[in-house]
RNA sequence: GGAGGGGUUCCCGAGUGGCCAAAGGGAACAGACUGUAAAUCUGUCGGCAUCCGCCUUCGGAGGUUCAAAUCCUCCCCCCUCCA
């Protein structure tokens, strides 16, 4: 591949790339360059937010460059400064290592284990010296470090920013130095902390490393970025036909953003997908089952994907039943009117909440709709549907 | 060290003695409409109780009062200004 098709497929879906002249000159050496991604060490729920970049880097490893998956545990610490979490108790080394593992599980679902190096930055960390550390801080100022978006902000809102927050750039743009990276991926919203890098290794002597920054993935909402804690993610962990589902719930605006990050298909297959819906040659619903089918399968496998569209049009077009089903088992009497096996089976937190949907119209019994939640059940096995997407097979015994 | 401001239900935020389970917005959930789209509209949104009503909640612990998110005391945390 010669050096303009390299770049192109570096580039592909990039927001920022610093600085492409360097990197020419990396590449012109012919020697693997080092690639580095760090991530948080602690809860490994990869959602799909997270393989934007990690597509990237098999964007790299595909043109056989060395890719190092840094986690930081070290930092992890700190807790990446974002003004909500506070500093985060260490995770124990048992900790860390189970959740490289569970790292390793999901991440070579994309990349290639044989080409990916695994680091831990408590590796160099922790031989760091008090005086190491007050070299290292020496080398950057308050005034730049409040140049970050983020202590800027909270600076000039009156929320607190720690010291120890300070230390996270710093720490994570050693990791360069001690990775010699040549070049490190992040979001749009590390471009500070990659930055550092390039910072840093000058200061200690080394090339810089260029930096390659992706674009954050909007959440289902389309509005906030895909996180957990908003609870707007597709992890890719999820059963296919959750991950279908959800795929499914997004606006026709927001698949086209999720087809550009997301998709294998090349830039002008999906400029053809988005004329032929613009035309009304094909539903956008099509092109959404598209989409859907292609992420599902690549972490579920091949047939996962049609199993999921078919099971999804199944129940939600055809409004037939699920395959799988909780199942519930309640003795007749009390235990079986429907506000209390709601809550017993968990499909409700409360009786209350179970009331309240009873009332709004949300429980059907084997396909009916149920108005009665006081009523006990007689004997015998029920489908009880509450609201679009919680199911469950009841026992009355 | 001194002076001042602030901590409210999932989030933001109003509320300064009873009419407060606490305005408003967001999120979420349900219904209508659909392509389980999105948007929109309507409703719900602490727990128990089929209405009455009861219990828990407004940083923490005590106290005053018939009655406290609201007043007092101590403590914890955050911010600003001065030093």
């Amino acid at each position: 591949m010669d050096i303009n098709a390299t770049l192109q497929h570096i580039m592909r879906g990039a927001v920022e790339f610093i600085d492409q002249e360097e990197l020419v000159k990396k590449l012109q050496r012919g020697v693997p360059l080092r690639i580095k991604a760090g991530f948080d060490p602690t809860a490994p729920d990869l959602h799909l937010g997270h393989t934007v970049l990690i597509q990237k880097l098999k964007h790299f490893q595909e043109l056989g460059h060395q890719v190092i998956f840094l986690i930081g545990d070290f930092t992890g610490m700190i807790g990446d400064p974002t003004g909500k979490n506070e500093t985060r108790p260490p995770l124990t080394r048992e900790q860390v290592l189970a959740n490289a593992e569970t790292y390793k599980q999901q991440i070579f679902k994309i990349l290639d284990p044989d080409k990916t190096e695994i680091a831990f930055n408590s590796t160099w960390m922790n031989a760091f010296s008090a005086s190491d550390f007050v070299s290292l801080c020496s080398r950057y100022t308050v005034a730049r470090m409040l140049e970050r978006d983020d202590f800027h902000k909270r600076y000039n809102d009156n929320r607190p920013i720690s010291i120890h927050e300070f230390l996270y750039p710093l720490v994570q743009g050693y990791d360069s130095v001690a990775l010699k990276a040549d070049v490190e991926l992040g979001g749009t919203d590390q471009k500070f902390n990659l930055l550092m890098g390039r910072t840093l290794q000058h200061q200690y002597g080394q090339e810089a490393q260029c930096i390659l920054t992706m674009p954050l993935l909007e959440g289902l909402d389309g509005v906030n970025k895909m996180s957990k804690s908003l609870g707007n993610y597709v992890g890719i962990e999820d059963a296919p036909a959750d991950m279908f589902g959800k795929l499914m719930s997004i606006s026709d605006d927001l698949m086209w953003r999720y087809y550009e990050l997301l998709s294998d298909k090349g830039l002008e297959e999906i400029a053809t997908l988005k004329e032929d819906v613009q035309s009304g040659q094909l539903h956008p619903k099509k092109a959404k089952e598209m989409l859907a089918c292609e992420i599902t399968a690549r972490y579920h496998g091949a047939g996962a994907g049609e199993t999921a569209l078919e099971e999804f049009n199944r129940v939600f077009a055809q409004g037939k039943l699920p395959d799988d089903m909780p199942e519930h088992g309640a003795d007749q009497g009390d235990a079986s009117k429907p506000v209390n096996f709601l809550e017993a089976s968990g499909l409700c937190a409360s009786r209350g909440e179970a009331r309240r949907l009873i009332k709004q119209g949300a429980l059907s019994i084997d396909g009916e709709k149920a108005s009665d939640g006081e009523t006990p059940l007689e004997p015998g096995e029920y489908v009880i549907k509450l609201g679009k997407k919680r199911f469950l097979k009841l026992h009355i015994r």
